[in-house]
DNA sequence: GACCAAGAGCTACACATC
DNA sequence: GATGTGTAGCTCTTGGTC
């Protein structure tokens, strides 16, 4: 109750019963009391309900008044301010606290209103009605910013929520006051409380107003506009940011910063420029063009379904009320001849006012006349007309093929003739509904083709009108040979017609093409590429790649002659018969070989099935093998782009491409490296591995090393992210199964040095879970992995920590926690698509995956790490269906770690709990067992030899003996056990005899770890040796990089490092590894020999696969060398 | 329309056996909220694939109706407490914490002196931002989106009007099997 | 048919708690 | 910093008025 010893003068205490102390202030003191009871009373009723407030205000106004009367109005701020007091206590949620602030609001509004009134009738603002309504809003003002840094964010959120809506309510403060104020809300801009905040936010936009109005404010308003901006781009909290957006005052230094918005990383904040800002824009055109195609771009194609809708109902209702549905206005504003934008915008318009489709028609007489808008509207109203089957609008606004071809003519002159841009971009709006145009009117479709193949002859047109007009013969070609022998037919015709004009010598070609033939024949009694290659001295070879430009460039040179060479050896059966082999020229203009490159893409890209071989290799004799071989890049490139193309549609020449497409990737500049990797991937796509390894085919472990090479490099972000997007789609669909690539893709990923490839990062974010959850064998090979990921990645991660590798920043990775995360949830087999609840439980791959991690443990160096993993043991499910030795072996270890590793409580209570989940497990799972087998009789017996099976192997394991048993874990991939995993199939007839060798040194490496000491060199240099003697076993058999094994061997082990940084190698080596282990490394991967030979394939392995930094993750110990 | 190498052309062996169109989708639906990778990623549920297999269903329903009971139950549980609150309302005084949690506050009570806590020197306690929290040179603002989509992703890079032929070879399989547990 | 208001239901974010 | 609960800010529906 009430305490006595309270005398502090500011906090006067009433108790209920008033009259009981305090005599002698009897009369004071009941008007005293009075006063609080009334305004008590009021407060009392108005928390309740918003009813009543007008009335609450008159009361409270009353109240005050009489308290003036009375001499009493202190008295009565007073106990106003210790009513609010105890409003500064109700939680933010709780709408009573609103309402009082309302109130409080209401009745200041309502005061000042009388005050403004009785200034105006005085004349003056210092009567006694402003000096009380003064010094109350003083009073209570300074009152609650007592409150304003108290520790309690609750009291905090109120106290600014007064002030801002008092501010809100009053149109004059005392200048005192309002830089306390100022002061005070300036300070609490940056309170540590989200909700804070966003009051002193609405506080600051009180303090922009007056801009114009008084110049001596003009600081404070700067001020406030430059906080609100900063809050607006730096606050974490998005609701804050919402706030500033909303509230910022709009004008041409804000406007951007508001609309940059439409970017924010909150979906609210994005969906509020549509259906907040932008509908509050009286005209769009004000927006600077650039800006507002982005905003329309964006929105068109945000993620979320609500951003998209927010934008096109601001499209679809508010655009094009504010032009009163004329859409004719609207594209007028759009600047449809220049905006990337209005086709998008039209499309909108038709899907969401089904209205304005019924009122467009175009009648005969607007055609001879139409205006870029109206030609434009007419493109986009056929395609959505197309799109939606609305057969009968079509049948009544367009007419017949003949007709339209006319009218296109007439455009077309004006365009092609007169050089009108406004028939220009007519004809191209025209040409775009010729594409797509009815032709069954015969005249009207041969109208049409002679319109166009005459364009396409006589006229340099744009890539855009090129592509429309090529996709326009198509729709004309009776089938796919017609339009492609039109096509080359127009191609051909440009050349002779340049040649004609070109007076070209053709003697100097002539002797030249001879020379190139004798060297094809040459090739082709070698039959093999790659020497014919080597002799011209360019070996994919990371030396000569560091090597200064020109002779990477001569060297690029003489692999584009070679294969030349080559392409004429090969397609000299069809040659013979070919007239214009004469005209192999490369002197054709620049402009008219990209212009027919150009003509042959567009075609290529939309051919579905080859032409005859004789067409196919005059293109590419006549045009595009001399652009391959041309000087300039950008022809050079559309040369190989077209390649690819022809490649696509014949495998043998994908098979006889491959070498100059790696040669381009190796050799090339950026963006022929990419077009390059995008073909060979392409090619890979399509045709499997049936394009290498084989008699004159390239080699794949090249292919390999390419992208291995390409994935490494960060200086080249394009070409990385095309090799890690096309490193997972051959992935995707089982054409590249090798572990090691698969591995660095992963590590690629999660690399540091990646961390700003926006592209990169995308594509695996979306390949990767793609990847794993796609098939169970997929994310049975993410779980073989992702241990040793992890490991890699966690000491990466510990060094850059610590400082020792100072090469990035601390927050340049992401957490081990967070990596241990992402690879638990990739190998969650419930997430793998089609796969059964049943399938699912039983799957083992998060177990593998915890398995190979318990095993690697104490390899861990970071005790932070260790603790992590041990803390994150729960998130890997168990159920009574998985494994049952694979569980038993898993106990055993954390069993093993209880033990022996000094941990804290907290992982102590982890593994306990994982533990007893597991121990749980486990005997459901043998009971279960038990009780099928008894079920069951017939199944018995398998199940019994199964299980028996099972059980030998894990104590195998558990002796970490690598017994050469071909026992699998399931009987079904029994019959691979023997199938070497290697590319090139010469190899694997060494299977039999290097998995020997290979299991005895796999005993020997068992038994060094049993010692306890782990000589990580000795292994290595082993891995060396093997590789060695398996590489002089396939000798004999063409490898793309015999000369580097070569070289390499003369130079006798250059040493680890070096070995390291040549990435190359490793994938040889690698490979040949595997091949050797593979097939015990199935039987006994559960076990700790499965370390070792993780561990020893890591080192070569990666060697390259995020630079430097990664090398020091590498078990190998590398010191020497550096 | 115009695409010869569809997904259906392909054999019926592995990953192209599970891959159809509406595997796909179930890829999008599920990756849309993790595009912008790594350092953004987070734990989601993930919708199970509609395989219209009865099983699935009737989990996912019998799942959902019993966290729904719970939930209900819960709710229940929470009002009556509320309500039995409300009852006691404003004459039961909560000494406990300052903060207001009532249906209603007695203005007539001065019993306990607010301005005890309002006014309370704010001590050694942090009111503030930490200074690395005010400023973020992302701005919070998305990335380029280059919306990759199992749609992307499975057409060819240099003619996208071609999707990739999943030719998986017996022996490619058997190659990925290969070191691989199979369950 | 346009408009609003109330109500239910949804999801991402915020808050509270440990 | 992980967890579960609560809430803001929608969206959609229903029903009513002008």
């Amino acid at each position: 109750m009430m305490s006595s010893n309270d005398n502090s003068s500011s906090s006067v205490i009433n108790q209920d019963i008033p009259s009981s102390s305090q005599e002698g202030y009897l009369t004071e003191n009941t008007i005293d009391q009075q006063i609080f009871r009334s305004i008590a009373d009021v407060f009392q009723k108005a928390q309740l309900t918003y009813a009543g407030h007008r009335k609450h205000v008159a009361i409270l106004r009353k109240i005050q008044m009489k308290a003036y009367q009375q001499n009493y109005d202190e008295i009565f701020n007073l106990w106003f301010c210790k009513m609010i007091s105890k409003v500064l206590l109700i939680k933010k949620t709780d709408p009573l606290g609103d309402r009082i602030v309302r109130l409080v609001a209401g009745f200041i509004a309502s005061w000042e209103k009388h005050v403004i009134k009785v200034n105006e009738e005085l004349g003056n603002d210092t009567n006694d009605e402003a000096l009380g309504f003064s010094k109350f809003l003083n009073t209570f003002m300074r009152y609650i910013l007592r409150a304003i840094e108290c520790k309690n964010k609750i009291i905090r959120y109120r106290v600014t929520q007064f002030i801002a809506i008092i501010m809100d309510n009053i149109t004059e403060i005392d200048e005192e006051l309002f830089d306390i104020l100022s002061w005070s809300i300036s300070k609490r801009v940056t309170d540590k409380e989200p909700s804070v905040r966003i009051q002193a936010i609405f506080c600051m936009t009180k303090f922009q107003n007056d801009e114009e109005v008084d110049n001596s404010d003009n600081d404070s308003d700067i001020n406030a506009i430059k906080t609100l901006i900063k809050i607006l781009r730096n606050d974490p909290a998005p609701e804050v940011r919402r706030a500033s957006m909303l509230n910022l005052i709009q004008n041409n230094d804000t406007v951007p910063f508001i609309l940059e918005r439409i970017r924010d990383v909150n979906v609210i904040n994005r969906r509020l420029i549509f259906s907040r800002v932008l509908k509050n824009f009286d005209d769009f055109t004000m927006i600077n063009r650039n800006i507002l195609e982005k905003l329309i771009t964006w929105g068109m194609e945000d993620r979320e379904e609500s951003v998209r809708r927010a934008c096109s109902n601001l499209i679809s209702h508010h655009w094009l009320n504010k032009v009163n549905g004329d859409i004719m206005k609207l594209l007028k504003k759009l600047n449809v001849t220049k905006s990337s934008i209005a086709n998008k915008v039209l499309m909108t318009l038709f899907r969401n006012r089904h209205d304005i489709i019924e009122k467009i028609t175009f009648p005969k007489e607007v055609w001879q006349n139409l205006t870029p808008e109206v030609s434009f509207l007419l493109k986009v109203f056929y395609q959505y007309c197309l799109e939606n089957d609305l057969q009968s609008v079509i049948e009544d606004n367009f007419f017949e093929s003949a007709e339209l071809a006319t009218i296109i003519k007439l455009y077309a002159n004006g365009a092609f003739e007169e050089k009108n841009e406004e028939d220009l971009f007519i004809f191209q709006q025209l040409l775009d509904v010729a594409s797509k145009y009815d032709y069954s009117d015969e005249i009207g479709r041969r109208d049409m083709l002679n319109l166009v193949r005459n364009i396409l002859f006589t006229q340099i047109l744009d890539q855009q009108t090129t592509k429309l007009s090529i996709n326009t013969l198509k729709k004309l070609a009776i089938n796919e040979k017609d339009f492609i022998a039109i096509t080359i037919d127009i191609i051909q015709d440009i050349r002779d017609e340049q040649i004609e004009n070109g007076e070209i010598s053709n003697t100097d070609n002539l002797s030249e093409v001879e020379e190139l033939e004798e060297n094809g024949k040459d090739n082709k009694t070698d039959t093999n590429i790659k020497n014919s290659l080597n002799k011209n001295g360019i070996i994919g070879d990371d030396v000569k790649e560091t090597e200064d430009d020109s002779v990477a460039i001569e060297s690029f040179a003489s692999a584009v002659d070679g294969y030349v060479n080559q392409s004429l050896a090969n397609s000299s059966r069809i040659s013979e018969s070919n007239v214009s082999q004469s005209l192999i020229v490369d002197d054709l203009d620049e402009t008219t070989l990209v212009r027919c490159l150009n003509m042959s893409r567009y075609m290529l890209e939309i051919v579905e099935e080859p032409a005859d071989s004789i067409t196919m290799s005059s293109l590419i004799d006549t045009l595009i093998t001399p652009a391959v071989r041309n000087t300039d890049p950008d022809i050079r490139n559309l040369g190989i782009r077209n390649l690819g193309l022809c490649c696509l549609l014949d495998i043998e020449l994908a098979t006889e491409n491959m070498y100059i497409l790696g040669m381009c990737v190796s050799k090339g500049n950026p963006t022929l490296k990419k077009i390059a990797l995008e073909v060979i991937v392409d090619i890979f796509s399509l045709y499997g591995t049936k394009i290498v390894d084989g008699e004159g085919k390239v080699d794949s472990l090249s292919i390999h090393k390419i992208f291995y090479r390409v994935l490494k490099n960060a200086d080249h972000p394009e070409c990385q992210s095309v090799a890690a997007e096309g490193l997972c789609k051959l992935f995707l669909c089982d054409t590249f199964v090798d572990d090691d690539l698969f591995e660095t893709l992963i590590l690629s990923y999660f690399s540091p040095a990646n961390q700003d490839n926006e592209l990169l990062i995308q594509a695996f974010a979306f390949c990767l879970p793609v990847y794993c959850y796609s098939h169970i064998q997929h994310q049975e090979k993410m779980a073989k992995i992702a241990a040793d990921v992890l490991f890699r990645l966690s000491m990466l991660w510990s060094d850059i920590q610590s400082g020792e590798d100072s090469s990035y920043s601390n927050d340049s990775m992401l957490k081990p926690s967070k990596i241990l995360q992402q690879l638990v949830d990739w190998v969650d087999p419930f997430r793998v698509v089609k796969l059964s609840e049943e399938d699912a439980l039983r799957s083992n791959t998060q177990l593998e995956f915890l398995h190979v991690l318990l095993q690697i443990f104490e390899r861990f160096e970071n005790k932070n790490v260790k603790k992590m993993i041990l803390t994150s043991l729960n998130r890997f499910k168990v159920c009574k269906e998985k494994d049952l030795k694979l569980m038993m072996n898993i106990r055993e270890s954390l069993e093993d770690i209880l033990e022996n590793d000094p941990i804290d409580k907290v992982c102590i209570n982890s593994m306990n709990k994982f533990l007893t989940d597991l121990s749980k497990c486990i005997e459901e799972n043998d009971q279960s067992v038990e009780n099928s087998s008894h079920t069951n009789e017939e199944e018995e017996e398998d199940e019994e030899e199964h299980e028996q099976e099972k059980k030998e192997e894990y104590s195998n394991l558990q002796e970490e003996q690598t017994t050469a048993t071909n026992k699998e874990f399931n009987n079904n991939i029994k019959d691979n056990a023997n199938i070497s995993f290697i590319m090139n199939s010469k190899i694997s007839d060494l299977g039999g005899v290097g998995e020997e060798k290979e299991k005895e040194k796999e005993k020997e490496k068992e038994k060094e770890k049993e010692k306890g000491k782990f000589d990580d060199d000795l292994i290595s240099t082993k891995g060396i040796k093997r590789r060695r003697e398996s590489n002089s076993d396939s000798e004999g058999e063409e490898h793309f990089d015999d000369a580097i094994d070569k070289k390499e061997d003369n130079s006798e082990n250059k040493g680890l490092v070096n070995q390291k940084l040549e990435g190359s190698d490793s994938v040889d080596f690698r490979i040949n590894d595997i091949a050797l282990s593979t097939t015990d490394y199935n039987a006994t991967t559960p076990s700790g020999s499965n370390l070792n030979h993780q561990k020893k394939n890591v080192s070569f392995a990666f060697p390259d696969v995020s630079s430097d930094e990664l090398s020091s993750v590498s078990y190998v110990d590398n010191n020497d060398e550096n | 329309s115009d695409i010869t190498n569809t997904m259906s052309v392909i054999s019926d062996e592995g990953i192209s056996a599970v891959l159809d169109m509406d595997a796909l989708s179930y890829f999008d639906d599920n990756l849309k909220k993790s595009w912008r990778g790594r350092d953004h990623w987070k734990v989601t549920n993930w919708k199970k694939f509609n395989t219209n297999t009865s099983n699935d269903n009737n989990n996912t329903t019998a799942d959902a109706s019993t966290t729904a009971a719970a939930a209900a139950t819960t709710t229940t549980t929470t009002t009556t407490t509320t309500n039995n609150n409300n009852v006691g309302d404003h004459s039961d005084d909560d000494n406990s914490s300052p903060i207001i949690d009532k249906k209603q506050i007695d203005f007539f009570d001065f019993s306990t002196n607010p301005e005890d806590i309002i006014f309370e020197s704010r001590k050694k306690s942090r009111i503030d931002m930490p200074l690395k929290d005010r400023e973020n040179e992302t701005h919070y603002l998305l990335p380029n989106d280059f919306h990759f989509t199992a749609d992307k992703i499975t057409r060819l890079f240099i003619k996208p009007t071609v999707r990739m032929a999943f030719i998986s070879k017996r022996e490619n399989l058997k190659k990925l099997s290969k070191g691989g547990y199979k369950s």
